[in-house]
DNA sequence: ACAATACTTAGACAATTGTATAAATGTCTG
DNA sequence: CAGACATTTATACAATTGTCTAAGTATTGT
């Protein structure tokens, strides 16, 4: 399991982007007119997500659009469940 | 779910001591010989995991004795399976 | 080709974090 | 109670990270 992954997720803004994408995908600036904070550091935390391969991107003109990596959480669902969660109740 | 979670799963060293109270419950002293680092960084960690509440503590005489809270990662399970992974084939 | 829009990358800086050493706390045994 | 052992807490410091502003790249429309 990538270290890159757990180190994406501890961000809280990080997982409110993710949780934004689960309902559908977006473009770079639907998600940044979300926070609070400067456009470009939401676009640094969207690096952050695609170097952990937690999102996809896929440019439609000048929009860059963004969707989950569904894939990869279900590695991380695995991960946790083979490993600590209780065997037989998950 | 708490931002003191997923910071206490960002590191590795953290992750690897989950790991091996996922095999057994151990005394914080088991757990650091395991580790290159000194002493009191792996009881720092041990810290940071209690704080997130992913491990408990019992005093066993002179020892610590740690083990898994799976309570806590069942419900990391149920996160991201409601809501980043596909719903029917988790 | 130029300007506008959408987004990323670079550089700087403050805040957070991981590690170390040293000191403190708690428990047992003689 | 003194000394040994197990572990945590305090303090300091270097490395990493999140944010900002400014500059750069890519695409579209005139």
């Amino acid at each position: 399991m990538e270290d890159s992954l757990f180190r994406a997720l501890a961000d809280p803004t990080r997982r409110k982007i993710l949780e934004l994408l689960s309902e559908k995908d977006r473009t770079a600036g639907e998600i940044a007119e979300r926070f609070p904070i400067a456009f470009a550091s939401v676009s640094h935390h969207l690096g952050v997500l695609k170097g952990a391969d937690l999102v996809a991107t896929e440019r439609e003109g000048q929009f860059i659009r963004y969707r989950l990596n569904t894939t990869v959480f279900q590695e991380v669902v695995r991960y946790f469940m083979t490993r600590f969660s209780e065997k037989n109740n998950a």
